[in-house]
DNA sequence: AATGAATGAGGGTTCATTCAT
DNA sequence: TATGAATGAACCCTCATTCAT
C-alpha cells in the first residue's frame, strides 16, 4: 500500500501522476547528488514505495533520464516560444532566457542531468544531442540577429552560449525552491549578469 | 610491456610521469564522461595498461578524484596571487577569472571533476569543501571591494559567483586543447563576457 | 528460486532463519577451511542461492565474522553463569568449561572463527578483544579461588588459560556432529583431560 | 643490494642460507596473523628483499607452507626418538610432549601454519596429511602402551591426541621467545598440565 | 498494482606470480 | 642475482532489473 505524494481521479489520470511523481523524484535526487550516486532504492524509499512497483511506471533507469532531458528540452523550446516578443535581439536574448531559467527552476529537478548524456541509451542520446544542439543553434541566431541589430556586442557566439549553459546547468547544484531568492527573482538576476556583466 | 605516452630520464623522475600520466588520463575520462562513468578499465586501456598496475601508482579510485580536485584548487591559489595586482577590484577580477581559466586550460581534466565531491573520501571531502568556500569566499570580497569601489556593479555577489563557477565548470564539456582557440584566448573572451556582458 | 534449506511460517521468521542459515553456513566453512579460504561464492553455492542474495540479509563478510565470535562470546557467558554453582572452585571449573564445550558443539561452526581477528573491523575487534579478555580473565579468577581452597594445583594460571583455549579452539578441526561422540559426551571427556590429566 | 640476515661462506650454503631465512621469517608472520592474512610483500619488507627475489630462493607461496609443515613434522619425529627413553609409557610420554614443545619453541614460526592445510598444492598435502595421521598414530600407541602398563588413566586415546594438538597449535597465538617464560619453561608447564591435570 | 526476494553483470581492489633489465 | 614493474585471476560488493506471489 504505497503513499503516493499525490491522488488523482480517474485511473489513467492516476497512472500518469504515479509516472510523475517518479521522474519528478528521480529528477531532484539525479541533480543533487547525480545520475549514478542515486540508487533507484533512494527513489523508491524517498516515495515510500518498493523499488520494484518503480518498474510499474518506467521501464528502466535510463529510461527516467530521458524524460528528464525531455521536460528541460521542452522548457527550452517553450522559452524561445515567449521571448518572442518584439524588439530588439538583446530584449529577445534577455527575455528568452529568463523565461528559460524561470521554467527550471519550477522544476528544477529536470535541468540537473544536463550534463548526464553517456548514461542515455544511444538512440535517445541522439534525440537529446540535436535537441541541445537546436537549442545553442537558435541562441546563436539570436546573438547574430543582436550583432546585426547592434543590440549585441560582437563576441564568439558558441563562447556565450557556453557560458550561458555552463551558467544554466550549474543552478541545482547552489538553486533551492525553499531558498532565499525566488525563482523568477533568480531568473532577473542571472540573466541580467550574463547581459550587462559586472563592470559598470 | 606497457607503453606510457611520456617517457623519461631518471627511474624516479619516471615513477612521477606515470603517476602524472594516470592523473591526467582519468582526470581527462572523469571530465569527460564523468567520474562514475569511467571505469579503471577504461583508463587503463586508454594508457594501455592493465588495471593491476595502475595500483603501483595510486591508492585507489577516490585517490585520483582527490587528486585532480586539489590540482584545481592549487590553479585557483595561484590565479588569486597571480590577480593581486595594482588597480581597480574590477581590474583585479579580471585578472584572477582569466588568470584561473588559463590555468584550468592547461590541465582541463583537473577541472572537470569539480562537481563530483560525493565520490570522494569523507576527509578529502572535507578539505575540498573548505578550500571551495575559501575561493567562493575570496571571489565575494574582491566583488565587495568592488562595490565600495565603484567599479563593479551591485548585484548579488553569491548568484554572481554562482555564475562564475558554472561558466568555469562547464568547461570540460566543450574546450579542447586543439580545439579552434586557445586557452588564453577563452581565458580572454569568457572573462570577458562574464565582466561586461553581452549588450552593449 | 532459491532453495533455503529450512522453511518457516512467518515472513518475519522466514527472514530471520535465512540470516541464520548463511551465518551457520558460513561459520562452518569460516571452521573448516578458514575465512580466507571461504569466498561468498562457496558460501552462497552450498545454499544454491546467487551471491547477491546473500547481501539481502548480511551487510557484508565482516559481518558475518564477527556475528561468529558473537554466538562464541554469548556461549562463554551463558557458561559462567550455567557453571555458578556451590562448591569448590574445581567444581566450578568443571562445570563451566564442560558447560562451555557443550554450547560450542551445538553450533560448532561459530567457534572455528576465534583465530580470526584480523579479519574484524577495527570497532567489533575492539568488542570481540574486550569479550575474549574479559573471558580468560574469567577463568584466571577460578583458578585463582582455586588455589586458595586447594581445590586446584598452584600452576601459571596463564598457561592453564592458553592450554583451555588452544584445546577448544582446535575442536572445529575435529568435531562433527555426526561422529562417533556426542557434544556433552566431548564435553565430558575433554573437560576431565584438563582437570584430571592423563596419569594417574 | 638486499640485506639478508645472515651471512655465509660458500655460494652454496649463502644459497640455502637465504631460502631458510625466507621460510622462517615467512612461518613467523604466517604464525602470528595467519597464511593469507600474510603477502608476500610483508615478508619481503621484513627481509628487506624486493619481492621478486623471493622467488630465486623459493617456488611459490604454497612450498613455504609447505616447508613449514615440514619443519614441524621433522620436530615431531625428532620428539618421538628423542622421547624412546626407559620408563613407563607416561615417563615416555612426558619425555615426547616435553621434547616436542622445547623443538616448537625455537622455530615458533614453523607449527603456527599447523592448521593450514587447506592453502597446500594437493599432492603436499598428501604427505602432510599422511605424516600427521603417523604422529597422531604414534601417539596413539604410547597412550595404549600406557593403558597396559598401568600408568595411564583409559580414556579415549583420539579425544586426548586432539586436546594435545590443540593445545601446542594454539602456541604461537601467545608464545614469544621474549616472553616471560622459555621454551623449556614453557614445555615443562604444558607438559605437565596435559599429563597431571589441574585438580590436586 | 505492489511487493521484496533473487539475480547477474560490472567495477574496485588485492596479491601471487612473471619477466625484462 | 636482485629488482620492481606489470599482469591477471580472484574476490567483495553494489545495484539495475526480473519475477513469483
Amino acid at each position: 500500500m504505497p503513499r503516493w505524494k499525490n491522488e488523482a481521479q480517474t485511473d489513467d489520470a492516476l497512472q500518469r501522476l504515479k509516472r510523475e511523481a517518479i521522474l519528478k523524484e528521480a529528477g531532484r535526487a539525479f541533480s543533487q547528488r547525480g545520475y549514478h550516486n542515486t540508487s533507484l532504492d533512494d527513489v523508491a524509499a524517498t516515495l515510500q514505495v518498493s523499488k520494484g512497483t518503480l518498474y510499474n511506471y518506467v521501464r528502466d533507469k535510463q529510461e527516467i533520464l530521458f524524460e528528464c532531458h525531455l521536460v528541460a528540452i521542452e522548457m527550452g523550446k517553450r522559452a524561445f516560444k515567449d521571448g518572442q516578443i518584439a524588439g530588439t535581439a538583446a530584449e529577445i536574448l534577455d527575455a528568452t532566457l529568463r523565461r528559460y531559467i524561470e521554467l527550471l527552476t519550477t522544476e528544477i529537478g529536470a535541468c540537473g542531468v544536463l550534463m548526464e548524456v553517456d548514461g542515455l541509451r544511444a538512440q535517445d542520446r541522439a534525440v537529446v544531442t540535436r535537441e541541445r544542439d537546436a537549442f545553442e543553434r537558435n541562441l546563436v541566431s539570436i546573438l547574430r540577429a543582436g550583432f546585426k541589430d547592434g543590440s549585441i556586442r560582437k563576441t564568439d557566439p558558441k563562447i556565450a552560449v557556453f557560458a550561458f549553459m555552463g551558467t544554466i546547468n550549474w543552478m541545482p547544484r547552489w538553486y533551492s525552491p525553499d531558498g532565499r531568492l525566488s525563482g523568477p527573482e533568480v531568473a532577473r538576476q542571472l540573466t541580467e549578469l550574463m547581459l550587462h556583466g559586472l563592470v559598470q
